[in-house]
DNA sequence: CAGGTTCCGATGCGATTGCATCGGAACCCT
DNA sequence: AGGGTTCCGATGCAATCGCATCGGAACCTG
């Protein structure tokens, strides 16, 4: 067996590198070059990694999307929530990419969001990510609330989330607002249930 | 004084073929020359109407956006609600872009809200929309039910149209399931106020 | 150490992009 | 009718794009 590399390792590289670019110039500032620049690797390496760019794209959205939804299920499991209610609130927080340090993410998210409703296969992934989401709040809500329907009430706190993120990324919200108006929600949710 | 042209109506014109593009292709997919084609006029007309690419879009941004909040005002002077409270779900059914028909325009607006978060001068044309629906939907829900914070329940319900809306576009949510979802917040929001 | 295999950096290519340019058509006013 | 002005279609251009190609470096095996 002649020279071997760690292709998994060197794919992850480049999606960060994807992400990168993502956040700064969008989608559209993506280039191959400047890719493999970011990533610092040479063309032919990313080439070799992916056969098309549509190929890493995809793979930088599943990377992200790993991502998010492991942070969430982590957030679940490292800090016991003294509530089940107080554990949908961590998790909704996380998922929420509200805060500052989450806005890169957020617009990669968001710009992914944009190019699937006009790809197909970028949607599927996605749609991916948002069902374990959906379900893993599903849980959450049905444990901290039984008289609610779970499923919907997951559901629209997962559109609401998604739809403050993308206000605050216009600034149209600072971030503070959009977190205060999903707890309201929230704490409605469960005066109500 | 020479030959005249309805420039205006020239760029509205533009303005549509735009829209028309981002909605198949996304506004990757929006160059000069097809927009030229699409609107069928020649390459100069367009550099003529609009001096940059960029200048251009913005221009089918705000154009798109006076459609969306236009009709949203439309619809309520148009036909009187029966009581404040359902002119908030005509409204909002109006805002989200939800249904079949609304779907170009929900990709357009998609595809500018993540532009819009890598485009400073975007952003403000989308938050100068955002304004208007939340100034119209917020005195609406203050008629509609004096004991909520009206300001901030037109503020969830703008988040969550908008979160519906991309959920929808990439297949994630029917259309039916959405708007099922958003009239059970605004329903909740009625018995709660 | 030799042979064979895997990998990749550099380079080239055709297509496409946004934008600049300009000669002449179209038009109004006198 | 003719001059002056506005407009635009055609064309050119430099830059950039994704992708294909390939010679040699790197490396494991025997």
């Amino acid at each position: 067996m002649p020279k071997q590399v760690d292709h998994e390792e060197r794919r992850r590289r480049i999606a960060e590198a994807v992400c990168a670019l993502i956040d700064s110039q969008g989608l559209e500032g993506v280039t191959l070059r400047d890719v493999a620049t970011r990533a610092e690797v040479s063309m032919g390496a990313v080439q070799r990694c992916f056969r098309t760019k549509d190929e890493m794209l995809r793979f930088a959205l599943d990377h992200i999307g790993e991502q998010v939804t492991g942070r969430a299920h982590a957030r679940l499991v490292a800090a016991p929530a003294q509530s089940a209610a107080s554990a949908v609130g961590h998790v909704v927080g996380e998922v929420a990419l509200l805060r500052e340090e989450r806005r890169a993410e957020a617009r990669i998210w968001l710009a992914f969001l944009a190019a699937a409703a006009v790809n197909p296969s970028l949607a599927a992934s996605l749609r991916s990510s948002y069902a374990d989401l959906e379900g893993l709040l599903t849980r959450l809500v049905a444990e901290a609330s039984g008289s609610v329907d779970a499923r919907r009430e997951a559901r629209t706190v997962l559109a609401l989330a998604d739809g403050l993120t993308g206000h605050v990324l216009i600034g149209q919200r600072t971030s503070e607002e959009a977190e205060e108006l999903l707890h309201a929600h929230l704490a409605r949710l469960w005066e109500a249930g």
